[in-house]
DNA sequence: TTGATAGGCAAGTGACTGCTTGCATATACT
DNA sequence: AGTATATGCAAGCAGTCACTTGCCTATCAA
């Protein structure tokens, strides 16, 4: 079921409760294959987001526990990518569960 | 943009975060317009919850801030239903943004 | 009116969370 | 080797969150 080996069900719906975190989400899918500092000054510029570095550095090790971020290393770097996969069983358990038409 | 009257965006986020409030959309999606006490009683029986009537009082109510349920009163009645609608932004946000096929 | 039922309000509490701080490791450059 | 760069680890702290507790309001039936 999983690509990853331990991701529960939960870490999704944790990971993207964070404000800070959904922007990172955003500048990874706007742009794939960033640095933490990449990131960092990317949503600093362009989010307007004052963070340091740590505290992106752990939004970016809860995303990837969630399978929402994938990551790939090179040398000193490591390059940080989007998976939104997850988040589809959010459209299979309430979107597509039942046609509600009539609000 | 909104039906309801204010509902910020963190609010669907944060709603869907918490486990218990996961299993009441979903036995919201099972079956609708249900009271308080009837949620209560087939949460215990059907999904293990434990939760007090307080505490599923209190979910219900920020489930309904985030618009996430709608609710209609009948005498000493409050009869609750689920409203996916607003999940539908997270479909729009990372899911239908980018067609992204190679993992 | 009295009692029972369905729900609401609000203060207090323990646990969790996001962030900081300080240091450590690893890679690259000269 | 020595320095700078990129990232990792872990303890501590302040704010938030879910839950409890106790009391209150409203509706219905006798």
């Amino acid at each position: 079921m999983h690509i990853l080996g331990t991701v529960k069900d939960g870490d999704v719906f944790r990971a993207i409760a964070d404000p800070t975190r959904r922007k990172i989400l955003d500048e990874l899918t706007e742009r794939d294959d960033q640095t933490l500092f990449e990131i960092c000054s990317r949503l600093t510029m362009r989010h307007q987001i004052t963070s340091s570095r740590q505290a992106i550095s752990q939004h970016l090790e809860l995303l990837e526990a969630a399978g929402l971020v994938v990551s790939r290393r090179d040398g000193r770097y490591k390059f940080h990518s989007i998976n939104p996969a997850p988040l589809e069983q959010i459209v299979e358990r309430w979107l597509n569960r039942r046609t509600k038409e009539s609000s």
